[in-house]
DNA sequence: CCATCACATGAACATATGTTCAATTGTTTC
DNA sequence: GAAACAATTGAACATATGTTCATGTGATGG
């Protein structure tokens, strides 16, 4: 995940001009970086399928860790990098803490992956 | 990754009709691993900057190990998971092979999370 | 056919990741 | 305030992941 590369090439068939225009295009680390960390998010099947229901239904830590047959404190981890990612909020109600994704973003993730997934084969 | 999850839960605050709503909803097993699977191809920053320079040009291995300042070792592993994932297509060029997107799904999930990134804050 | 080069692959290694267990923090209720 | 419970957090553990090194494969050119 972590990115600290030290410049190395072994090759010698470079298309210098090719190459150039691509590193004029390619976004700051920053950037490249912020982008594999939300992906990151949605690279566990149990994360998918916690952002999956909280798409059907704002649910609690208990409802989330029934729906999954999981103990609550593997979906509390899970929740926690969510919302790192900002792909989820949370109010509290009593003792109860309720989530739900925080925009449409997820929605048109999981649209674009299915459509991706589906596509021939 | 992988998902074999023994049932279990140890919570007492559970909204059954809404649990048993987000359960006649949830995509099947395979749907939701192929997801996240998915997703796992854009989750290194090492794939995330090979996507986005074969977005720009087709490359073979040299290029984009010279791009990204890598070895080709390096490069040729990732670039036989973005296979897997059929987000590269290729064609071999002589002693090169030349690497380019398989499709424009990659460009449209780049620009999906590029929104959800720039989206407040 | 032999050397060379581009690329791929397998093993090994260090690091990252996900779940569990134990302990802690908030909140409600008695 | 103490007990009960939802949720969080930290440490520990096993497994997954990415890069490197060594080796193998396929194509070209002498």
């Amino acid at each position: 995940m972590k990115v600290e590369k030290i410049p190395r090439c072994d090759c010698t068939v470079v298309h210098a001009d090719t190459v150039q225009c691509v590193l004029d295009h390619m976004p700051p680390d920053d950037t490249l970086y912020d982008i594999s960390e939300l992906f990151c998010a949605f690279s566990d099947s149990t994360r998918v399928r916690i952002l999956w229901a909280l798409s059907c239904a704002e649910l609690c830590v208990c409802d989330l860790a029934s729906a999954l047959s999981m103990t609550s404190t593997a979906i509390s981890h899970q929740l926690r990098l969510l919302k790192q990612a900002r792909l989820v909020k949370f109010r509290r109600e009593g003792k109860s803490v309720y989530y739900s994704l925080s925009d449409d973003h997820v929605k048109t993730m999981f649209a674009q992956a299915i459509d991706h997934i589906s596509e021939d084969r």
